[in-house]
Formats: C-alpha cells, sequence, structure tokens
DNA sequence: TACAACATGACAAAGTCG
DNA sequence: CGACTTTGTCATGTTGTA
C-alpha cells in the first residue's frame, strides 16, 4: 500500500486546513485505559542515577579530567562529600587500582583474575587508605567496593547489584562474576526473578561447554571495550556534506568498500543511532560491530526535514534506489500551505530534526507578539529572534505573524510514514511525537536497504531491535521485499501497537512475533526462533539514544548511560544470530 | 563565536474510576 | 465527590563541530 505514504494526492489533504481551525481535536477515543497495567515504564523506579548531582561539575570535570570515569568519581564522591577533595581522590585512586590489575589479568587468564581481583580489593580495603571515612561500616565498604569493582570489569550497576542481591554478601568477585556471566550470556531466562518464585540459577547446572561459551564472549567484550577505549583519541570525524557513502541526486564518485572479514554475512545487518554522539562513542560502536566503518547520512538529502545518523552496516553499497514517489524535498513543497504566511527573510528550505518535543504555545505567543508591531518588516533584531526560534523549535508560518510547531500527520509524512500510522488506537498526542522523534526516516533507511531488493524473492527474515513504530518494516515493505517471519522487540506498548496495526492494514502474509524486552531475548529463545524458521537475514536496529542526544541536559552520559548501554544487547544478540548463521 | 541536538523532570490540567 | 492516573505544558544546560 504505497498510496498510504505518498499521500498527496489525497482528495482531503488536510495537515493545514485552510481556514485557521484549531488543530483538530480528534477526541482521543477515550479509552487509553484499554492498555494492560504492565506497563513497560522505562523509566522504572531505577536505582537513583549513578551520575552525581550536577551540582558541583566542577569538581566532577576535575576528577574526569584527571582521567578517572565519571561513575567512578560519581560514587567517590558521593562517599566523602564534596568538600573532602583529598578522600575522593584517594577512593578514586584505590578504585583505579582495583580496576586496573584484575583488567590486564583478564587478558592472561580470565579463569583466575577474578580471584586475584578478589584479593586486590581486600587489600585495598586493609591497607589504610580509606581511614579516613571512620563513619562507614565495613560492611558498607564490602558491599561498595565488590559493586565498583564488578562495575569497572564493565557489568552494569544492575547487574552488579542484582548479583550481589542474589548471591550473598560474602559471595566473592568469582561468584559474583559467574552468576552474571550465567545471567548474562547463557541467557537464563528466570535470573532477574524474585529467589523464592525460581531455583536460583546454580553454576553446577551450566555444563562446562557453555560456561566457556560464556567465557569467552565475556573476554571478547572486554577486549573490544578496552581496545575502544584506546582508540578514544583518533575519534571518528564526521564527514561534510554528510552523504555517506552517496544519496540520490547527488554527484559523487563512486566508492568501493571493503567490509571486514568478520563483518560478512550472513546475516546482514544494520545499526542506526545519532551521529553526534559524544566523543568516543562511534569509535566503540564500531569497534563493537566488527570494525565496519559508519555511514553518516543526513536525511535531508532524502527529505525535508535533517536527520544527522550513523548507520553501521554490512550492507552492498552498489545500485542503491530510492523510494518512489520522491517525497516532498523542501518545506515548500512539504507544506504548502506555509508557503502564503513564511516571510521573505526566513530563508529556511529545510526543517531541523524532528524531534520528540515542540515548541510550546507561549512561545508562538511571544513570537506573535514581538512581530504584530511591525508591518511585515521587522528590525534585525527581532527577525534574529524570531529565525533563532523557530529554527530552534522547528515552527513552520500558519498564519500571519504566526508560527506553530508541526503536527504529528506532519512529522509522519516527513519521515515516510504512512498517514495515520501513529494516530489513533488510544495514543496521546505526545506519545505521537515521542515515537516519531524516535524513530528513522524511512526514505533514507530504505535506500540503504534497497540493495536486498531481489536478494529475498520469497521474503525475508527480519530481527528488529528497538523497533520503534516499525521504520525498517515499512521501509522494506516499501521497497517490496516480502515480509516473511519478523520478530520485533519493542519495549514501548504504544508502538508494538502502532507496528502490530500496521501489520493488520498492510495485509501482511507473513509472521510477525513482538517482544517487549532485548533482555529477554536470550540464546536459547533465539535459538529456537531461528530454528523454527531459519535464522535471519536481517538484524536491525537502532538503540537507544536517550544519553547520547545532545538534547538530553540531563543524563547524556555516553554509551554507559542506562538506556543507552543497551547498544550492548544489539552486539550480543547480533552476534547469537550470526553465530548460528556460521553454524548451520 | 554560533548553532544544533531521536530529552528530562516538575508541575498543572484533564481524565478515570469507585 | 475525591483519590488516583494519564496527558499536556513549560523551562531547562551541555557538548561537539564549523
Amino acid at each position: 500500500m504505497d498510496g498510504d505514504a505518498s499521500g498527496v494526492e489525497g482528495d482531503n489533504c488536510d495537515w493545514n486546513s485552510e481556514d485557521e481551525r484549531e488543530i483538530d481535536d480528534f477526541s482521543l477515543s477515550s479509552s487509553s485505559s484499554l492498555t494492560p497495567p504492565n506497563e513497560e515504564t522505562v523509566t522504572g523506579s531505577g536505582e537513583a542515577s549513578s551520575s552525581a548531582g550536577s551540582s558541583n561539575s566542577k569538581l566532577f570535570d576535575k576528577f574526569i579530567g584527571m582521567g578517572f570515569t565519571e561513575k567512578m568519581v560519581a560514587k567517590a564522591i558521593q562517599e566523602n562529600g564534596e568538600e573532602n577533595t583529598d578522600s575522593i581522590l584517594n577512593t578514586l585512586l584505590t578504585y583505579s587500582t582495583l580496576e586496573t590489575s584484575p583488567q590486564e589479568q583478564q587478558h592472561i587468564d580470565s579463569d583466575n583474575y577474578s580471584l586475584d581481583c578478589d584479593g586486590s580489593f581486600l587489600d585495598g580495603f586493609s591497607d589504610g587508605s580509606w581511614s579516613d571515612n571512620e563513619e562507614i561500616t565495613n560492611t558498607v565498604f564490602d558491599e561498595d567496593d565488590k559493586l565498583s569493582s564488578l562495575m569497572s570489569m564493565g557489568y552494569t550497576r544492575d547487574e552488579a547489584s542484582i548479583a550481589m542481591e542474589r548471591c550473598g554478601l560474602n559471595a566473592s568477585l568469582v561468584e559474583l562474576t559467574d552468576f552474571i556471566c550465567a545471567a548474562q550470556i547463557s541467557k537464563v531466562e528466570d535470573a532477574y526473578l524474585p529467589v523464592e518464585e525460581k531455583p536460583r540459577p546454580k553454576l553446577p547446572c551450566i555444563d562446562s561447554a557453555k560456561l566457556k561459551k560464556r567465557k569467552q564472549y565475556d573476554y571478547e567484550m572486554w577486549k573490544r571495550k578496552k581496545q575502544a577505549l584506546l582508540d578514544d583519541d583518533e575519534t571518528i570525524r564526521l564527514p561534510n556534506p554528510m552523504i555517506g557513502f552517496g544519496v540520490p541526486n547527488e554527484s559523487h564518485p563512486t566508492i568501493h568498500r571493503t567490509l571486514p572479514e568478520a563483518a560478512i554475512g550472513p546475516p546482514y545487518f544494520y545499526y542506526e543511532n545519532v551521529a553526534l554522539a559524544p566523543k568516543g562513542v562511534w569509535t566503540t560502536i564500531s569497534r563493537f560491530l566488527y570494525d565496519v566503518e559508519p555511514e553518516f547520512v543526513d536525511s535531508k538529502y532524502f527529505c525535508a526535514a535533517a536527520r544527522k545518523r550513523g548507520y553501521v552496516h554490512n550492507l552492498p553499497i552498489q545500485n542503491r534506489f530510492p523510494l518512489l514517489p520522491l517525497p516532498p524535498h523542501t518545506i515548500h513543497e512539504a507544506l504548502p500551505l506555509t508557503r502564503k504566511w513564511w516571510p521573505s527573510w526566513d530563508e529556511r528550505t529545510k526543517l531541523n530534526c524532528l524531534q520528540t518535543c515542540i515548541g510550546s504555545a507561549k512561545l508562538t505567543e511571544r513570537i506573535r507578539k514581538a512581530l504584530e508591531d511591525y508591518d511585515g518588516e521587522p528590525p534585525l533584531r527581532v527577525q534574529k529572534y524570531v529565525l533563532d526560534e523557530c529554527r530552534k523549535w522547528n515552527l513552520v508560518w500558519v498564519g500571519r505573524n504566526k508560527v506553530a510547531p508541526l503536527e504529528p500527520d506532519e512529522v509522519e509524512m516527513l519521515l515516510g510514514f504512512p498517514r495515520n500510522h501513529t494516530r489513533g488506537g488510544g495514543i496521546s498526542r505526545t506519545d505521537r511525537y515521542k515515537s516519531l522523534g524516535n524513530s528513522f526516516q524511512v526514505d533514507t533507511v530504505a535506500y540503504h536497504l534497497s540493495v536486498l531488493k531481489g536478494m529475498f524473492p520469497g521474503g525475508i527474515n527480519l530481527l528488529s531491535l528497538f523497533s520503534g513504530i516499525g521504520g525498517a518494516e515499512v521501509a522494506l515493505h516499501r521497497i517490496g521485499i516480502p515480509l516473511k517471519n519478523v520478530v520485533s522487540v519493542e519495549i514501548s506498548e504504544v508502538n508494538r501497537n502502532i507496528v502490530r496495526s500496521w501489520w493488520e492494514q498492510t495485509n501482511q502474509k507473513g509472521n510477525l512475533i513482538d517482544l517487549a524486552d532485548v533482555q529477554q531475548l536470550n540464546g536459547d529463545r533465539l535459538e529456537q526462533l531461528m530454528n523454527s524458521f531459519g535464522g535471519f537475514d536481517l538484524v536491525v536496529g537502532g538503540s537507544p539514544c536517550n544519553n547520547l542526544a545532545g538534547s538530553n541536559r540531563h543524563h547524556r552520559d555516553g554509551l554507559e548511560g542506562k538506556e543507552s548501554a543497551l547498544f550492548y544487547d544489539y552486539f550480543r544478540i547480533l552476534d547469537l544470530v550470526k553465530n548460528w548463521s556460521n553454524v548451520s
């Protein structure tokens, strides 16, 4: 149903009706309570975030500048208080000894390192460097120390604390790391459930082959993280113009690339995230994804809005073709009704990145008031103010002196989704903006995936991680690649509903299996799925960018951030799929 | 220096349910 | 009506690149 997306021909093409009717109060069916209460609650009441309160960011930065990790610094400040610089430093130094010794040993012998680590951590404990902190009891230390040791080994705070909770306070680091491995890699599904409900996954239950595989995996994980850290200096630079390995209608030399051996499929994979991530993030991502060089593309070469993204994939790059009909490339083409009101001094032809939030009504009012006093020719000062705000919030002209944020329908269209893709079914307006702001630009992704057309005449088996509102599915469908089996993992129920309903509306013949949580997708489950339909041909995913995106003022913690660390799940799952494909 | 950026959290308003 | 949940509004700071 490509017609859906072209939209333009529609008889009631009414994003922007002539009269200035207020935004349709399409009475969002008052049945939003239909959704079951076992919601995903992305921001679960999880642990207090590990980053130190920003109150004293100077101090924070100072220690970061000395080469300590953010988490360490945050923890040290938390423990010692902000004033006590000396004891903070002391704590940090102890942490870093804890961190480096096990890491180095890991490379020698991944079985013994934790024993040694256990020892060194006890040493550090008794060497008196802690004596300043009298009020802290031994047990607290013990716990904190293990926690930080585990975290410095690359485990998340959650993993570490769950392991400590489950194994008891007296558990050695060996036991703890083994527990985490068991939970993480052997995909013991019930590992995270309360002890009473499920039998504790005792190590003896796990056969040695699996254990070995786990250690191997763990070691790989470490090697890559460490390597990525070493590579930090040579940060990947963003290309200008940001056209990746080529975009339609843009003359550029033919590019050939040679993929690293390890990256060559099957399966094909396609990973996406924001281009403007903090330093070192893309180096790490690329390192994990088999050293494939990211392709940075701005979707402004595909549609009327910018969207700077990095894509790491092992797809061929010759003979790509764009989706037809070509989407509008300028604001005027995309939103013809704004033309009438567009002042000559607003020279924008493309919108900025479509984000999850929109400009406030107050702001548009301030702008109207600022313009009212002048007859269409405001002084430069006012012009600049208005333009800055318009650019910042992607406002468009909808009346005399009147700007407004984009409607969800318009965002949908700009991103290449069929009209009403995210509309209805109990989805709120803000949820639409949020889901859309987090999604792919369909034309861009489709251009990259177009090379698969013809390769899978019988249909494709797709594993879609962090699928959101189904950008990849929509892209493949519009390219004309039949979807045979689609396993779609998406935490938000709202989004899963959107994909499910699109699936039904487009009369898909294949199977759609949707899961809520990547962490549930363990090896056993995956193997079972792959055995049932013969593996995946393509693994697509754009892991959360919350902690990477510039718009995040609060927790731009990088790849190790709470949500963005889910990238490692993408890697984990992709690696499992690859191994399965290689064996079969 | 300017500019842009798949956001978050506090709070208020509106809706839901008994 | 009142407690509760959901949705909407708004202001907010930092980082990297050009």
